[in-house]
Formats: C-alpha cells, sequence, structure tokens
DNA sequence: ATGAAAGCGCTAACAC
DNA sequence: GTGTTAGCGCTTTCAT
C-alpha cells in the first residue's frame, strides 16, 4: 500500500520549503507567482489532497461543513440536501450530516459539534436557530448560513412565504371562491422551519379581496398528509364548509383531497384544493400548487459557504421565485363538472 | 472563550501521564481497573471529548464514518439514511455524507475518500459497490457495511426480494389472477441497487402456479412515478392487458394507477395494482404493497458498523422480513364493484 | 501498569 | 518572498 502523498512530499519536489508549499497551495499572499504555479503544478500531479486533520489541528481549516436538517425522509429537505450536498462536493468540502429532531438532539448538537471544531460552517437547513444557539456559534467563529429559512442576520436563501401563501390564495379569489378554508401545518417541536408568513399570506389575501376572515375556517394541524386529511374533515363539519381550500404544504393538500374523495366529493366540482411546495407527488395527483425551487436553495447556500471559507463574501439573503403552478384541483366554485 | 478540555487536562487531573490517560479511554488492556475508572470519571466531568482531528492524526480512530448513497431526495434513501445517521450519532460517530450518483461521482469518490483516511468506515446504502471499489477500501483498512443491498462477503442488512416479489405476486395469484403483468424498474446508471430478484420472483411465482411467462407482459422501465404511468400504458396497449399488475416499487404502481385511472379503468375493478416498499403515499392512496422496513435497515447497519469499530463482531448479513399489505388496489379479477 | 519521548501532517509566527 | 522553528492534541513505541 503506498503511503499517503504528503506536503513535504510536494515540497521537496517544487525545490521549496513545506512552509512556502503550505503558502502557495493556500492561495496566500506574498508568494511569487512562479512558485505558486511550480508547487500547484506538482500538487496536481501528485495528486495531493491536504489532510483536513492535520490542517486542522495545525490551526487551518477542517474543509468540513456541518448541515443540520429536522427530517431526511421527507421530500423537501432531501431536496435541499442534495442541493446543498453537490454544490459543497463540487468545492472540495465535506458534509458532516447532524439529523437533529427534539429539544435532547439540538442540546447535544450544540453542546458537542462547537466544541471540538469539527467543522468550518453550519448550514441550517429549514432549521430554526435560536439566539443562545446562534451566539455559540458564532462564538466559536464558525460561519453560519441558512437554506429554507433564515437565522437572524446570517446569508440564507430561502423563499417569500407571504408571496408564495398569496398566489396560492389569490388563485382561489381569481377563480371566484368567497368561501376559503385554510388547512395551517405547524411543527409540534418547533423543530423546523414555521411558515407563519403563509398564515399571514391567507389573512391578507382574504383582506384585500374583502373577504371577512373566520376562524372556523382554519384548521390547524400538524405537519403530514393524515393530519392533513383530518384538517379537511373538521372543515366538512362545518355548517357551511368551504368552496376552495389552501393547504401550507402539497402533502396535507394531499391528505385533504384524499378526504374529500372518501366524502364523495369531487376535486375541484364542489371543493377546490391547492398546496404549496411542487413536491414531486403533486404532478402525479393533479395538484394545483405553487412551486418553490428547493434544490435551488440548497445549492445557493452552498455556493454562499463556499465564498465565505475561501475568504470571500457569502453575500445577503437571497429570496428566491415561487410560481403558480394550476393543475387540475382547482377551479371556479360550484363548477360540478 | 474557555479553552478546549484537552486530554493533558484529564492526566493532570487524574494524576497519571496522557499515556495512560489514553490507554484508559481507549479501553486497552494494561491498565489498573482503579485507574481506569479515576480517569474515566474525571474525563466525564470535565465533559471531555477526544479531538478526532489529533486522534486520527496520531494513528487511531477518526470517529467518522462515510455514507454513500445514491439519492436523497426519495424517501426511501431518506429512510434508510435516517435510521442510520440515528444510530451512529448515539454511538458518538459522525457521520460524513456522500452522494454518489453518475460514474464520475464514484470515481471521484473512491480516490479522494480513502486516500485520506477520513474515515473508519463506510456504509453503502442501497449502493452497489464493484469488486475493485471494495477491494480498494478493503486495503485501506476500512471498514465496509451494506444496507438495502449487499457488498461481497461484508456485513449487510437488507431485505429478501425474491420473498418480497413472491409475496405481492403470489397475493395476485392467490385473489384468482392469471393475466399478470410487471412492470420491472431499473436504475439506468446502475447507481442504486438493482432488485433483479423482484423479477425472479415473477417467473418463480407464476411458474409455480402454472401460469406460462409471456414476455410482452413484462414493461421494463426506468425508476419513477411518471415511467410506472408509461409502463402501464405499453401494457394497456397489448391485444389482451393483465387483469392485475405487480410493479417493483410503490412509486412506480403509483403511476400506473395514475394511467389506469385516465383510462378510466377502475382499480381494482378492472385491473389489481400492488407494488412493494410501503412507501407513506402508498397508505394515503390505499395502495396494496408489501411493506419492509426501511429505517430498520438503516439502523441495523449503524449498529454493525458501530459494534466492529468498538471492536466487536458485526455479524453475518441480516435479512429482515416483509409483509404483505392488502388495501383496497388489490381484488379478484373482473370483480367490477 | 505506567511514564517519557517521538512523531502524525500541517500551518503560523518569526526571522532572514 | 522564503526558510526555520515550534507546536496543534493525541497515540504509540520503548523503557522502566
Amino acid at each position: 500500500m503506498d503511503r499517503e502523498v504528503t506536503l513535504a512530499d510536494v515540497a521537496r519536489l517544487a525545490g521549496v520549503s513545506p512552509a512556502t508549499a503550505s503558502r502557495a497551495l493556500g492561495g496566500h499572499p506574498h508568494v511569487a507567482a512562479g512558485t505558486r504555479e511550480r508547487v500547484r503544478r506538482i500538487a496536481d500531479e501528485l495528486s495531493y489532497v491536504v489532510s483536513p486533520d492535520a490542517s486542522r489541528l495545525a490551526g487551518g481549516r477542517t474543509g468540513r461543513v456541518a448541515v443540520v436538517v429536522p427530517h431526511l425522509s421527507r421530500w423537501y429537505f432531501g431536496a435541499l440536501l442534495e442541493g446543498l450536498e453537490e454544490v459543497l462536493r463540487e468545492a472540495g468540502l465535506d458534509v458532516l450530516l447532524y439529523r437533529v429532531g427534539d429539544a435532547a438532539d439540538r442540546q447535544h448538537f450544540f453542546r458537542r459539534l462547537p466544541a471540538r471544531r469539527k467543522v468550518d460552517a453550519v448550514v441550517a437547513l429549514a432549521f430554526p436557530v435560536d439566539e443562545a444557539e446562534r451566539a455559540r456559534l458564532e462564538e466559536m467563529g464558525v460561519e453560519i448560513v441558512a437554506a429554507g429559512g433564515q437565522v437572524a442576520s446570517h446569508p440564507y436563501v430561502s423563499i417569500d412565504d407571504v408571496a408564495a401563501g398569496r398566489q396560492a390564495v389569490d388563485h382561489l379569489v381569481h377563480l371566484g371562491h368567497r368561501r376559503i378554508g385554510m388547512i395551517e401545518a405547524v411543527d409540534p417541536e418547533q423543530r423546523a422551519h414555521q411558515p407563519e408568513g403563509r398564515s399571514r399570506a391567507y389573512r391578507l389575501a382574504l383582506a384585500d379581496a374583502g373577504i371577512p376572515v373566520e376562524p372556523e375556517l382554519v384548521a390547524t394541524v400538524e405537519w403530514g398528509a393524515d393530519e392533513g386529511a383530518e384538517g379537511m374533515a373538521r372543515l366538512l363539519g362545518l355548517r357551511e364548509p368551504p368552496t376552495a381550500v389552501y393547504a401550507h404544504s402539497d402533502e396535507v393538500a394531499l391528505g385533504a383531497v384524499r378526504t374529500l374523495r372518501r366524502a364523495g366529493l369531487r376535486v375541484p366540482g364542489d371543493v377546490s384544493v391547492i398546496g404549496i411546495d411542487d413536491h414531486p407527488l403533486a404532478a402525479l395527483t393533479d395538484l394545483s400548487t405553487v412551486r418553490q425551487p428547493v434544490r435551488e436553495q440548497g445549492a445557493r447556500a452552498g455556493r454562499m459557504v463556499a465564498a465565505t471559507l475561501s475568504g470571500g463574501e457569502a453575500g445577503e439573503g437571497v429570496l428566491l421565485p415561487t410560481q403558480l403552478v394550476i393543475r387540475g384541483s382547482t377551479g371556479p366554485p360550484g363548477d360540478a363538472r
């Protein structure tokens, strides 16, 4: 088994000291252009790669990024992660994955990780970080970037939840609906990004349309298809059920559709349903929705991280645009086709 | 910002040398029981944690495990990962995530990673590792464990694809179907585990039932709901379409159901459909399927890794049981209810 | 059973 | 601009 190629090897072949080689590779100033070239060429030929361990131990970077995410088996989080991982990998950064679900996980994560300087940065994927946690990370000199949400004053990539929600509700309003329900999804442990903006959008849209907001038309459930189904059942139990329903996410919307079908009601003939996300299933089930670029959010966050770590500017927060996707689950009220 | 707690601190307080402290913590032999106790207690009080970097550099373990997975945004892979991550984290191991999709990714991964001894083990999640790659890893002293598939002679956790497929097809046979189609899903880049066992099961089940296998009843498509829909369309184009269809996965089955619905056919009245996996959507859409314990496979693999790394035995390969889940998408042939 | 000493591969002062 | 020196925190010979 051939020995590792070390910095010393590169330095020797390039005819310089390890220190200079390190500087050349690290892109530091005060290195003659010619030297830098030569060292880099040799390193390339030897396919030399720095040892993150040694580097970090000597006071350098770790070349690792921690990714914190509340779920892994849901499409949204997976897609976010996929976009992020790809960019990070291309930038030569390793991804340390931390699924942080409940409060115990959180505490564990924020206590252990930074204390050992395992990473240069942490990316919060649709993960809310509180002020104390944020401060802790910052104090340890770890960069913070958020995707699918925001973290205080740090760089982020997200969508405008209010705008997205309005696209959905406005669509229902334009179709002529006046009795519009909302199935509001919350995360019980507050562990994932809470899209309160999506609820606000509902109120704003109704207000703009001159429709009074009736609390009974809002069903609050936990995130999930089954919960969405239950929320819809609640709305159907009203003396006067809605003719259209806006769900916080496609999964929730799909659950609502199931309830409607089981109740013998037609979608959109009797009740229109719209979600948010454009989950792959939405296309399959012909669900109208508001598309958000998920992979892209992850990718952009990755680029921000790579940028800051290579000394550049990560840039400010970015809000990516969303887009109304009209499919077969929405139509005019009372259109019993 | 308070300094890190180092091994030296622990040693000093315990009144021993760093060397002894290291041995005590590492669980090495030739350390007096009393000493070991004392050192461990002190380490605990100080909430000391070894620096993986320093440890690895000095010739020890890295405390890291690489997880290789072909996809991240699909439920199956996410669930596998979720189970694995949880166990690994509890065992104090960090997870380095590598999404390896196409051939270029593969090459990159197998060249870079082991060369730098970044990890103690690699877990292949539903990821086929070829012999050369396997040899490379082994040669570098990295443990290998597979979940949702197998890798040569290494420990693995998986299901019996043939058995699972038979549960599905046998169910259709028992319902009285004689003309049974199969929508066979393959991964174009061979990047994910190829469940050829699921195809074999089809032939075996038909043979056992005395039903001749007709090649035209098998539609081969790439993995995915849209592709499943297309496969179903192909089968419907036959002079004599099947009365029941067995799909390699729930997503594919769901696509098939969509085609049937669009064609105005009833499920299971006109055509029965069954998948494999018990994807969360299967319950939502009332799809009959064969359940496989996905998270559990990841978790078991995690335990195997933790076991080998702590000096124990990982154990042999394990096949977890699957279970037929009868829902509303399957019924007797010609039962136009 | 324990300690002393020698690095692992790299980077950061500090000289020149 | 470049080399020299000194460690980072740990594990492992080799002594004792």
